[in-house]
DNA sequence: TCAATTGTCAATAAATTGTCAAGATATATA
DNA sequence: TATATATCTTGACAATTTATTGACAATTGA
């Protein structure tokens, strides 16, 4: 889940954002005031991917609240801004940031920006659930920080369960949809559950991940 | 020197800003054809700093002569464009370009982002991965600081796993992404695997570098 | 309790990879 | 142009890894 730290005084223009950035799974915190903001961040730095800028802002500058934030970590930073102003637009890049938008723009055009930074960036989404922590991109899973060498149909099985999380699939689902053959048995996909359970620590008496439903097939628990 | 390899077909426009660019001493080869344009880097592709590429071109697509640059040399793109189409910015930035601009632009505005996108792109200048360091304008490559002789091929391989750390990639993928023809079979990208980690000095048996996915491809293992 | 279902061991089957070596192709040199 | 040299390609086959499945114990739920 890719966080982001909105920060934009016009509340219309705020909720407009934070609602189209949602329908494109972006999670958004708003704010108008640029010291709550700081502080929000302050605390928990690790919690945003990216952030988005307004420069006129009131009480402190756009510009400060930008080199306030990079300096707290070096997080990706869009400047949206209504000034026309050439001399702001050169002082944004001077100071390193990463993309820029005049306002008005149109609300895809920022998902583009952000999509296209973060791909720069590099940082890559990750879901992270207990002790996993999955990057979609690479689709490389992590057990507390460990890589997981997952062979091919497991990994195709595991990310099934992660992409559907909670979603009960049956033994001939989980054939379907992987590169099984059509003609596997039961006990084949059961062998492949209990190898990804292995590596994962799943424990399969007591999972916490991985939970068998009696009669039906499998699920990927995950308690939001 | 930084010269720009600009691809235009409006020559007003096109004279507009190769004025603009050398007042702020850019050196400006101007194209209205893209196969000209083409046909010029493919010759010195090392003359060139950075590209700008109108989308609506004459006889070639904007997104095709996108991609055959890249595959001549990983030159940093910025595309220029007066189409509002949205399904071709999401292209464009899918393609890895790295900057975009919606016309009407302020040369100004155009400036700025040549410069930003400059500065992103000589951040890592050179790449140092245990005992291997990549030598990105130049594209050497040096295995305790004596430099590794790879043939064409492996070159295009190697730079392709180095840019793309940690991503998996199909014999197909392989294929495609470099000059090997379309036909080449399994048995050939194996052989240059082979040869690469040779050069470098990789054990296949246990390699630190260049992973087999068992049943899907290769990757270039980097742990940050 | 008991029939159905699940978990996993261990043996076997199947698929994939590594690389040798031979020949084809491309490139450089005389 | 002819010849030498380097590079690329691919089948073959061994080594390795992964997938499959029956067997049987453990567990489940009616």
């Amino acid at each position: 889940m890719k966080k982001v730290l909105l920060v934009e005084d016009d509340l219309v223009l705020q909720k407009l954002i934070s609602e189209y950035l949602e329908e494109y799974s972006y999670l958004c915190s708003a704010f108008s005031n640029p010291v709550e903001a700081l502080q929000t961040f302050r605390d928990k730095p690790d919690d945003f991917t990216i952030a988005i800028l307004d420069l006129g802002l009131p009480n402190m500058d756009g510009f400060d609240l930008f080199k306030k934030l990079k300096q707290i970590k070096d997080i990706p930073i869009i400047i949206s801004t209504a000034r026309d102003d050439i001399g702001n637009k050169i002082y944004g890049y001077e100071l390193g940031t990463d993309d820029y938008l005049s306002k008005p723009y149109e609300p895809r055009e920022l998902v583009l920006r952000i999509e296209a930074t973060l791909k720069r960036y590099n940082k890559a989404a990750s879901i992270k659930i207990h002790d996993l922590s999955i990057d979609i991109s690479s689709s490389r899973v992590f057990l507390n920080a460990l890589e997981i060498e997952f062979t091919k149909i497991e990994k195709e099985i595991f990310l099934l369960f992660i992409n559907n999380l909670n979603k009960i699939f049956s033994r001939e689902d989980i054939v379907n949809q992987s590169s099984l053959k059509d003609d596997t048995k039961n006990r084949t996909v059961d062998m492949h559950i209990s190898n990804i359970r292995y590596k994962i620590d799943d424990n399969s008496k007591k999972p916490k991940y991985i939970k068998s439903i009696w009669g039906i097939g499998y699920k990927f628990f995950y308690d939001n």
